[in-house]
RNA sequence: GGCCCGUUGGUCAAGUGGUUAAGACACCGCCCUUUCACGGCGGUAACAUGGGUUCGAGUCCCGUACGGGUCACCA
């Protein structure tokens, strides 16, 4: 064995920095588990001032989805999580694509059977899955095979699998950072194949050469691989290299019982975008389920998250996703926003329905800016402004504000006239008439000011036809013009005969 | 089944031997209010369970129950 491609591989590797990586395999589409493991992986490392990696897992060429890898990209891009090395933009310790290292892995078996710390399995392959599980080691006479003799097979062309020696007694511990240690007995463990008949690794012994030869110190992943980690650790050792530092994140759950997956239907991130949700707000949101800041503060850009994000701050125990609380979230990223910003993003849910060209979605916004959760519920919210709705004259009545059609239709006789002699069409004006309106027919509050109310449901109802509608009489009137104003009063005036 | 991990209100969670057991979402009530919201104030609601250790246990130890993970030549 050539001794110094090894040393060549190893002076590679960048020391002297914390590295992570994520390493998603192209599916097509972003886990919420997935993103929050990489957004945590990525904190990991901008909190430490270190490198983050994308490292691209496609060894599974069955799953493998036209386009997959460019939804990866996007997505980070998209949730501002840079990468520093990966396939796109190189890097030190490359390729990053997992099926380009492919030479690669047959090296280091081979280095670790010369070792003794695998060896060459040249039984007959079990078809079944539970036959497979009950691989006995103790059994497997190819464990205590010389080592001549099983170069001599192989050099012959007999077919094998390369099998991680476990050894017989005594027990390994490793450390899991969101846990601590963890303990167990090596006669637990298994002689798990390390390259497959094919000639491929398998996903555990591809991760430890890559997360090794990439010069990965946090190892951050899901907790299903927290029974495989100390196999994990055994193999740093069998090569004689540093262990990472392990954390292992519980997984985000639809339920008490089973994990959100996209085969329940549960939303992926795509999804929750194409649903109205913002990418800051389903980050903010991600980010607190399964990890909590010390204060009290709940709202929080990514530079904050990356000023403060602790490990130690990861529950240990799997998070139920709520999206009624990320609804919260959402709202809240809403209404925090310039009033600018949030006119752009909503005028073009505003002209799904609004199509008149002659009604402007930057007047709307600002209406929705306090009312809106979701951006998908713009579109029917303001969907009078186009046209007026089919209602009937009962929709006048209010116990509230004590309206009732007959008091609509004196309030709207009324009111007629004087829009129709209004110069100036403001909300002032508006207001004014709508009060003074009030005032005469001796509408006022027990403290003696006008009360409104009633002729303000009256005028609200005739303009938008809706009972509930984001602003009021008010700005309405105002947003609709007053031609479009008197036409729809005009109306309303009809349907109270 | 073996091994490993976990368990504070409906949900997210703080809490690291002494607290009236935070806070947020949701829910309910009140206030504000031209509808609906926003906002403000208040309320209901929790340490899975049984034993220890200790002057004192949500916090430490052991058992039990429940949940999850894993035990593939899948990733």
């Amino acid at each position: 064995m050539d001794m110094t491609w090894f040393e060549e591989m190893e002076a590679r590797i960048p020391k002297g920095e914390v590295r992570t990586r994520f390493a998603p395999s192209p599916t097509g589409y972003m886990h919420v588990g997935n993103l929050r493991t990489a957004l945590y992986t990525w904190l990991i490392a901008r909190h430490a001032g270190g490198k983050f990696l994308l490292r691209i897992e496609d060894t599974d060429q069955g799953r493998l989805v036209e386009g997959a890898v460019d939804v990866i990209y996007k997505t980070m891009a998209e949730c501002h999580l840079d990468h520093d090395e990966g396939p796109d933009v190189g890097g030190p310790v490359g390729p990053y694509v997992q099926t380009e290292r492919r030479p690669l892995y047959g090296k280091y078996a081979e280095l670790l059977v010369e070792r003794g710390h695998a060896y060459r399995c040249f039984c007959e392959k079990t078809e079944s899955e539970e036959d497979a599980g009950d691989f006995d080691r103790a059994a497997d006479p190819c464990r205590s095979l010389p080592p001549e003799e099983s170069a001599r097979r192989a050099a012959a062309g007999e077919p094998f699998v390369i099998r991680q020696r476990i050894p017989e007694e005594g027990t390994t511990t490793f450390h899991d950072e969101i846990r601590g240690a963890i303990t167990v007995e090596n006669k637990t463990l298994d002689d798990q194949v390390l390259m497959k008949r094919d000639g491929l690794p398998t996903y555990n012994f591809a991760n430890v050469i890559d997360d090794h030869l990439m010069g990965i110190t946090h190892v951050v992943r899901g907790n299903e691989y927290l029974s495989s980690a100390p196999k994990y650790n055994l193999l740093y050792e069998g090569f004689g290299w540093e262990i990472p530092k392990y954390v292992h994140c519980p997984p985000v759950m639809r339920d008490q019982q089973n994990k959100m997956s996209k085969r329940h239907g549960d939303p992926s991130y795509e999804d929750l975008i194409a649903q109205g949700y913002l990418t800051d707000a389903v980050l903010n949101y991600v980010a607190l389920l399964g990890w909590s800041p010390r204060g009290e503060q709940e709202i929080f850009t990514l530079d904050e998250l990356r000023e403060i994000f602790e490990i130690d701050g990861i529950s240990k125990s799997p998070s139920i996703f709520d999206i009624e609380k990320l609804r919260y979230f959402n709202a809240t990223y809403i209404r925090n926003m310039s009033a600018e910003a949030f006119a752009a993003l909503a005028a073009p849910w505003i002209r799904r329905t609004v199509k008149n060209p002659a009604v402007d979605p930057a007047a709307i916004a600002p209406l929705l800016q306090q009312r809106t959760e979701l951006l998908t519920e713009i579109p029917e919210k303001v969907d009078f402004f186009d046209a007026l709705p089919d209602y009937g004259a009962e929709l006048f009545s209010n116990k509230k504000s004590k309206c009732s059609p007959e008091s609509a239709k004196e309030i709207l006789t009324a009111l007629l006239p004087r829009f129709e002699a209004l110069e100036s069409w403001t909300d002032e004006a508006l207001r004014a008439v709508m009060e003074g309106l009030a005032a005469e027919r001796g509408e006022f509050k027990q403290s003696g000011d006008v009360n409104p109310a009633k002729v303000m449901w009256a005028a609200r109802i005739a303009a938008a036809g809706k009972a509930v509608t984001p602003g009021g009489a008010v700005e309405i009137c105002r947003i609709l013009g007053k031609d479009e104003t008197l036409r729809r009063l005009k109306l309303g005036l009809d349907k109270l005969g």
